[in-house]
DNA sequence: ACAATTTATGATCCAGGGGTCATATGCGGT
DNA sequence: ACCGCATATGACCCCTGGATCATAAATTGT
């Protein structure tokens, strides 16, 4: 699965999704990463502000990565999910 | 180009090359981006602890995009650009 | 419907980011 | 070596994110 991420909202849409996809609990993903809880529900419902470290945090523990490619140009090839 | 990010400094040197591919001075940036010169300074030499907004409005400026898809998980193909 | 777990909200505190301005340093061109 | 633009640094203030704790609300399982 592949998230177009241009807005806050986008990355709370992708993290939650690949935190259900493991099966963790906002707690469990808590601890593993080390962001609280709090502030995890917060950056799942796309509050903006977030630091970008704490993002790193996030994405590390759930085994993702980040990508920084030019824009594409022509048609997406409609498999991205984008939000 | 796609660079694969995990660091401040990753995006740093992302979001420098990028500008410097499109002939842009900082202050260039930062009129189009409404982020300040000093500010694209400090990011482009990794300084950490960006918030994410501050990113989202360089990328979209200087034309690229942000994914976040699952790590990959064999040998990475080698065409990307890892700093 | 209830109990237990998960997620969201609310408040406080503190450190640090970014806007802003001034200035210093660096660097390309001649 | 000098000049002008580019980039970096430093200081100030304000504002907000995140740590932290408590608790409310929602969700899930039985």
């Amino acid at each position: 699965m592949k998230h177009l991420v241009r807005t806050s909202k986008n990355l709370g849409h992708a993290i939650r999704q690949a935190r259900k996809a493991k099966n963790l609990t906002q707690k469990e993903l808590a601890s593993m990463s080390g962001v609280w809880q709090e502030t995890i529900s917060k950056i799942e419902n796309g509050s903006g502000g977030t630091k970008l470290e704490t993002v790193f945090d996030l994405i590390a523990a759930l085994e993702l990565e980040i990508t920084v490619t030019e824009r594409s140009k022509g048609t997406p090839d409609g498999l991205e999910d984008i939000f």
